[in-house]
DNA sequence: GTACATCAAATCGTATACGATCAGTGTGCG
DNA sequence: CGCACACTGATCGTATACGATTTGATGTAC
């Protein structure tokens, strides 16, 4: 038995709202879920405290917990917040980049161009997913990596209202991932690859704000 | 009662590992923390659990919380981390910075030039605290914010084993402090400010990973 | 003397119970 | 007719109780 019950609450509730069952504004009563876990509230409050801190849901004393609310402020700090560290992340990481890594992820990226021509854009998404974390995976600051990870699960469970359709963005994005392979092939140096991640990852940030009619991030 | 028991309990425990009272390694039994509090021990585990995720107390299933020991790696991490951040943090506060904030930031690097003429390192640390939180509170992205704020945290509660031990970087530090506070006052480029901020970080780490007998950082 | 099984104390994990707090509703008064 | 206030149902916050797990020690076999 290697899980407790508030961990399985916990990997539940989580999973609700990243794969958009729980939507934004959903009130997550702790009696109701503790029934349907067949425990008592005590591990489903814990689990609820742990994904208030995530920035998940929001808690009020006394009231309860809601999925958060997703707008448009939320997503530019979310995404901002990641185009700071996740750069970070990939250029820390790129040492440890051994030829196997370099591979896989050159693999995601061509699968990522095959799928503009079958305009598939659900699994150019979910390549794209696989390809970051390919990149970022060996970082070896375990505090990057977690704060990396976090900004993408909360990315995820934005994904649902549909706020990261940005669909001209696409194609540029193949070939950002490709100049960023190529910089980590060629041993560049940390901060070149921080610099073309983060690039890459301002530039969607600003296609996002732009079609929203909002000035580009400052960063 | 504008405070919950679980609060309470957070701020106290919170409280005692930044200054030093629970030291490193020194283990949290809910129980003893209950009853010194008058209240269970429910409140409390929350606490812990909260305590947990920030990174201070170190957690292991049924066998209890510690205060998490500070060893080099866990500094480097936690240094690297905010090397990443603050710079960020600092560059999207310097469009909010008005000239009252600029002279109260000026005030502090002053103070803590006048530190160094008196030997005083205990109130130049306080004023360096003073002096970077002023720089970015006004950073309009509250995830960066809590990121940085977090962080410093962190270093607080291992202070004992940080800054006392490396002297000679404090006069460059007031340089670097009054470099990055003439870019801000002159309305320099985001980039620039981010890239003054890292690079005082950067070498403040560095000076301690010298004199461990560490390698540079590669960020 | 060492290795292993067994046991007991300490501590955590969770269930249940009850008091506290809040949002919504209805009623009385202005 | 509108506002203020008390009431009510739902839900959270915490106390208490007990079972589950770990750890370290003790005893025994080899």
């Amino acid at each position: 038995m290697s899980n407790s019950k508030s961990e399985v609450a916990y990997a539940l509730v989580s999973e609700r709202i990243v794969n958009g069952a729980y939507s934004p504004g959903y009130r997550l009563v702790l009696g109701t879920i503790a029934e349907e876990l067949g425990c008592s509230v005590v591990p489903v409050r814990e689990a609820i405290r742990r994904l208030e801190a995530e920035g998940l849901v929001h808690f009020t004393r006394n009231v309860g917990a809601t999925v958060a609310q997703v707008d448009s402020t939320l997503y530019l700090h979310t995404m901002q917040t990641l185009a700071v560290i996740e750069p970070a992340a990939t250029a820390l990481a790129a040492a440890a980049m051994d030829e196997a890594w370099l591979k896989r992820a050159q693999e995601l990226n061509d699968a990522m161009r095959q799928c503009l021509e079958d305009f598939n854009p659900v699994a150019f998404t979910a390549l794209n997913n696989e390809f970051h974390q390919q990149l970022y995976s060996q970082c070896p600051n375990p505090h990057i990596l977690d704060l990396v990870q976090r900004g993408w699960r909360r990315l995820a469970a934005m994904r649902a209202s549909s706020f990261t359709h940005i669909p001209h963005r696409a194609r540029a994005s193949v070939e950002e991932h490709q100049h960023l392979l190529e910089l980590i092939r060629a041993h560049a140096s940390p901060r070149e690859i921080e610099e073309a991640a983060r690039t890459h990852r301002t530039n969607t940030l600003n296609a996002y704000l732009d079609q929203a009619g909002m000035a580009p991030s400052v960063i």
